[in-house]
DNA sequence: CATGAATGAGCTTTCATTCAT
DNA sequence: AATGAATGAAAGCTCATTCAT
C-alpha cells in the first residue's frame, strides 16, 4: 500500500482487468444463468469493450473454464485435507463444515457449472471428473467399514456427498452464522448416523 | 397463437400429434440439454412441420411446460401416498423405492427442469413450489420424531430428499433391477440410520 | 319472412356464410388494418373455419378485392348522378353531401384500400382507375368555367376531391347529424369559392 | 439490445452507416411499401449485414420512428414560420409553396407513414399529433376571419391542409418547375377563395 | 359445404465473435 | 491493451394456404 513508489504495482494493468472480468463473468452467470448470460452483460458488468474480453477467453466457455478451475481444486481440498477429529462424529462434521464453506463461496460457480453440463460435454467431463475425485476420497475414508457389509463404499459416498452438495446448491445455506452451524450439525448427524445404520449388519 | 395451445387437440389425429411431440421434446432435452435443443430439433424427431411446434405450444418453454405438467403430479404422488409399512425401515423404502421409480420414469425431465431453472425465473418458480411441496410432506412425517430434538425437521427433510433426488438425478441410469434394489437399501438405511442418530438428544 | 314454406330461402347457406366473411373481413381489416389483419382473425369473427375462407375468396387479396367492389360503385354513383339543383353551390353541396355520406357507409374501406395500395400494385391500380374515374367527372363538370383561366381543371377537380376524401378518410366525420351538416356546408363554402376565385382572371 | 439504439455512433463511421441506413430504408418503404419492406432488403440497400441494422434500430419500426423523426419536424416548421406577405394571397402561396416544397422531399416518408398509420397505433398516435399541431396553427392563421361566421376554424384548417396533403401525397410526382408552380397557384387560390367564400355571411 | 390439422416458406431478431483502428 | 462497429450464422416464430376427412 505505502509501498516502495519505484517497485511497479504487484497487479499488472492486465492481472487487473482479467481479474475484473473474472468476477464479473461470475457475476452475471450468477444471476442470469449461463445459457442467458451474454458476453455483453458481462464486459458491460466489467467496464470493459467487447474486444478485451476475447484478449483474456478464447470465447464464453473459456471464461467458465476459467472459474471452474479456481472452484474445482477448492472442492478437491475439502476431502483431500486430513480427516481428523477426537471422533467420528467431529470428523465427519469437520469435513462437511469445510464443504458448506466452500459452497457459500464458490456456490454460484457450481451451479452455473451444473447448468453448462447439461448441454455442453466440456462440462459434463469435467464435473464427471471432479465428482470421481472427491467421491472417491469420501469412499476411502469409509469404505473400512464398510467392508463387512453389503452396501457399496461408491454408493454410500455418492450419496452422502450428494446430500451435502445438493442442500449446498439448492441455496438453502444462508448467511446467518448460527443456522448454517445448525446445519452442519444435522447433516453430519445423518452421516454419522447413517453410516453406523449402514455398519448395523441386521440392515443387510 | 393461431390455436390456444392452451386447449390443443380437439381430434384424436390432434392428440397423436400432440404426444409425439411431447415425446420428442423429452428425448431431444435430454440428449442435447434444454438451451441447446432447437425446435427444429424437435420436430425432426417428432416427424412433423415447424409451424405444427406451435400449433401445441407457445414456444420452447410451453413444450418444457407441458412435461413438467406430467413430472411434477409423479413427484407428489410419491409422497402424498400413505407412508405405510410393518416397521419404519420397511416404510422409508417404500417411498424411497418409490421416488427412484419416478425418477427411472421422468429423471431426463428432471434433469432438463434444472437446467432450465439456472435460466429461467418461471421454471424456478414451478421448481421451488414442487420442492417445497415434497419437502414439506416429508417433514410432515419425520417431524413428529424430531420434536424434542435441536434439529429442524425442515432441514432434516430437505437434506435428505436432496440426497435422494441428487442421487437420482447425477448416475442412476442403471437398469439392473438387482443393483437398483441394492442402492435402494443403501439410501433407506442412510435415511434410517440418520433419523434414529438425530432423535439421539446425545448429539445435539 | 312469412312467405311460401316450399320456396326455399332467398339467401342460401353459402350466400349466408359469403355474407358474414365480407362483413368479418370489413371489421378487422378496420379494425386493425390489412397488413396486420390475419385469416385467423377474420373466420373467428364470421364464426367459420379456415377452409371456408378459401371457398369463397381466392385468397386475403380476394376478400379485399370483393369489399372494393361494393365500394367502388357507390363512389363512381356519387359523381355519377346528375350534377342538379337550383344554383351551383347547392349542386355542389349535393354532390359533397352525397360523398360524405358514402364515406361515412365504406370510409373503413377506403382506409384499408389506402393501406394496401401502398404494398401491392393490383390495389394502387384499382385505385388510380376509380380516382381517376370521379376526378374525371368533377372535371368534366367544373371544367367549362374554367376554359378562359390558365388553371387546368384536372388540377382542381383533384385537389377539390383530395379535400373531401382526406377530410372524410381521416375520421373526421362525426356521428351527430347537425355536426355533418356543417361540415359539408363548410366543405362546400370552400369549393364554390374556391371556384369562383379560380375564374377570377386577376388570380391567373 | 446490443447498443441502444437510442444512443447509435459514437465514432464519425457510425454516423455514416447510420445515414446509409436511413436513407436505405427510405428507399425501400417507398418502393415496397412499409409492411412488404423486409429487413433484409434495406440491408441489401445499404450495403451492410444483418446485424448492423439492428445496432442503429430496434426494428423495423424504429427505421421509420427516425425518418419520421426528420419528417414531422420539416412539416411543423412549415407553418411555424411566419405568415408574411405583402396580402392573403401571397401568404398563402408562400405557405403552400413551402408544404409542397417539403412533400417533394419527404413525401416518400408520410406517405409510409401513412401506410403504418393502419396497422399501427405508435405511428397513428404520432400522426394525429403532428397534424394536430399544424392544423392547429393554420386554425390561428385563419380563425380570426372566421370569428363570425358559422364555420369552424378548425374544420375549415382540417379541410384544407387534408387538400394540399391529399394532392401531394397522390400526385404531385412531376419534377417540372413549371408545372409544380403552376399547382400551387390553383390550390392557393382555391384556399384564398374558399376563404373569401367562409367569410361571406350570405353562405352561413 | 364445412372443418381444422398440418404445412413450410419467409421473416425478424439475437449474439458470439472478429478485426480495423 | 483496448476499443466498438460490423458481421452473419442461427434460431425463433408467424401465418397464408392446402387438403384429407
Amino acid at each position: 500500500m505505502s509501498a516502495d513508489p519505484g517497485v511497479p504495482a504487484r497487479t499488472t494493468r492486465g492481472e487487473r482487468t482479467a481479474a475484473r472480468l473474472r468476477a464479473a463473468a461470475r457475476a452475471v452467470f450468477a444471476d442470469r444463468g449461463y445459457a442467458a448470460a451474454r458476453v455483453e452483460d458481462v464486459v458491460a458488468e466489467a467496464g470493459v469493450s467487447h474486444g478485451t474480453f476475447y484478449t483474456y477467453f478464447e470465447n464464453k466457455a473459456g471464461a467458465l473454464d476459467a472459474l471452474i478451475d479456481e472452484t474445482a481444486g477448492q472442492l478437491q481440498a475439502v476431502v483431500d485435507e486430513p480427516w481428523e477429529g477426537t471422533d467420528v462424529l467431529t470428523t465427519i462434521a469437520a469435513v462437511i463444515d469445510r464443504f458448506v464453506d466452500v459452497f457459500s463461496q464458490h456456490g454460484d460457480v457450481v451451479r452455473t457449472w451444473l447448468e453448462a453440463s447439461a448441454h455442453d460435454q466440456h462440462f459434463r467431463d469435467r464435473l464427471r471428473e471432479v465428482r470421481t475425485g472427491y467421491v472417491e476420497r469420501v469412499a476411502q475414508n469409509l469404505g473400512p467399514a464398510l467392508d463387512s457389509t453389503p452396501h457399496d463404499p461408491q454408493v454410500a459416498a455418492a450419496a452422502l456427498v450428494a446430500m451435502v452438495e445438493g442442500y449446498a446448491t439448492q441455496g438453502m445455506t444462508s448467511d446467518d452464522e448460527e443456522q448454517r452451524a445448525s446445519v452442519v450439525r444435522t447433516l453430519a448427524s445423518i452421516w454419522f448416523g447413517g453410516l453406523l445404520r449402514l455398519m448395523d449388519p441386521s440392515t443387510s
